[in-house]
DNA sequence: ACATAATGCGAGCGATGGCTCACAATTGTC
DNA sequence: GACAATTGTGAGCCATCGCTCGCATTATGT
């Protein structure tokens, strides 16, 4: 067999000019995704957009699918520092208050450029590479475990696992259709009663 | 303007002979989705899977979009049978009751075809037609109101349906990543366990 | 200045897919 | 049996898409 003719993404970005390029096509790939939807943005139309040629897109990339990919990574990055950084903040804090700042951060990441958010929720398909969203998700279930953990003596729940999972599952769907079904940012008055409302289904379960 | 040449999907389908060809049709696609995912769903490919030509598939509907919306339905039937049946065999029940038999109903219902239900869940964007799904939602919702509002006395929340999107949205996103995370049936125990919590949640939350 | 490497270009190839249309086969009617 | 309506056929048109490759342009090293 003839080895592959070794055409695939041009090794290493080493110069500037090139970040730039880089940088152009994957935000290309997100104004076109949230302007025009998954099925337009094809790797001719992206390369436009972007400013360059396809020959380049795919001197970095190896096609669409990485592509959105990267953009996907992108968003799912700026949502978990925001998680992240909110468990940290709770660790020590007791399981009411813990729980009220975690619903509210949900819905502040769901809010993160919510067309952006719409379109991966509702046109990317979630097959091949787009599964390491399911990381994502399983950092946030295991940060929210070991919550628990630290606090078992103000909790009843025998498998904390278990529990993690019922609690998580309905913080984020929650939030998620929330943001969702009112197209863009709720007001400050709905964002609070939702808070109140799953803060105090969270917190009954717990206790 | 020239009246469009009216090739669209032939009028009725009157004669027995088309009623078939029409499910073949419906049974092809669900059958590809399946086996094969949603990209490969040509409606090359579909026709050649029911045995009928491509000519005849155009007769009956627009195009695959059409098609894919006509097994979503049917899908979708299929599970708001079960849910409405659910919703009139508890109207009478106290909440305790009422919502542990909700919470197995919604089991029940993510795991009728569950390989159709996950390619659904998926693969399919849920763009343009597609939304009708929207609508079963909006039912669900209705349903659990109207049996929160004839039970107001054992409840303690003011805005019921406020307190309905809280409890079919948890119901919901429990049952679904529950199948969906274990790919294919769940053991009864883990549906025991799984109705347990997920009633504590609910009713804790509600009373 | 010159050579070499890195980056960028875009016409166009091959494949695929949605869809049409001229026609054939079947069914219903008298 | 004759004729019209209904239903079924499938080769092929056209558009689009992913992707390549030979070449142009720009940066780097000396």
């Amino acid at each position: 067999m003839a080895p592959k003719p070794l055409m695939n993404p041009r090794k290493g970005a080493s110069q500037e000019r090139s970040r730039a390029t880089v940088d152009a096509l994957v935000e290309a790939t997100a104004r076109i995704l949230i302007r025009e939807g998954f099925d337009k943005a094809s790797t001719n139309r992206i390369a436009v957009e972007a400013g360059v040629s396809v020959g380049s897109l795919y001197q970095y990339y190896p096609g669409k699918e990485a592509l959105v990919a990267a953009v996907i990574d992108r968003h799912n990055q700026e949502i978990m520092q925001v998680v992240r950084g909110a468990f940290a903040e709770i660790a020590s804090q007791p399981v009411e208050k813990a729980v009220r700042r975690l619903v509210a951060v949900a819905i502040e990441a769901h809010s993160i450029d919510p067309k952006l958010h719409r379109v991966l929720a509702e046109q990317i398909p979630r097959t091949g590479r787009l599964e390491n969203v399911e990381t994502f998700n399983r950092e946030a279930h295991a940060m929210f475990k070991a919550y628990l953990e630290s606090h078992r003596d103000e909790l009843r729940a025998a498998d904390l696992a278990l529990a993690a999972f019922v609690c998580v599952t309905s913080i984020e769907a929650l939030a998620h259709n929330a943001v969702l079904h009112s197209d863009g940012k709720l007001s400050d008055k709905t964002i609070r009663t939702l808070t109140d409302e799953a803060t105090r289904l969270v917190v009954g379960y717990l206790q």
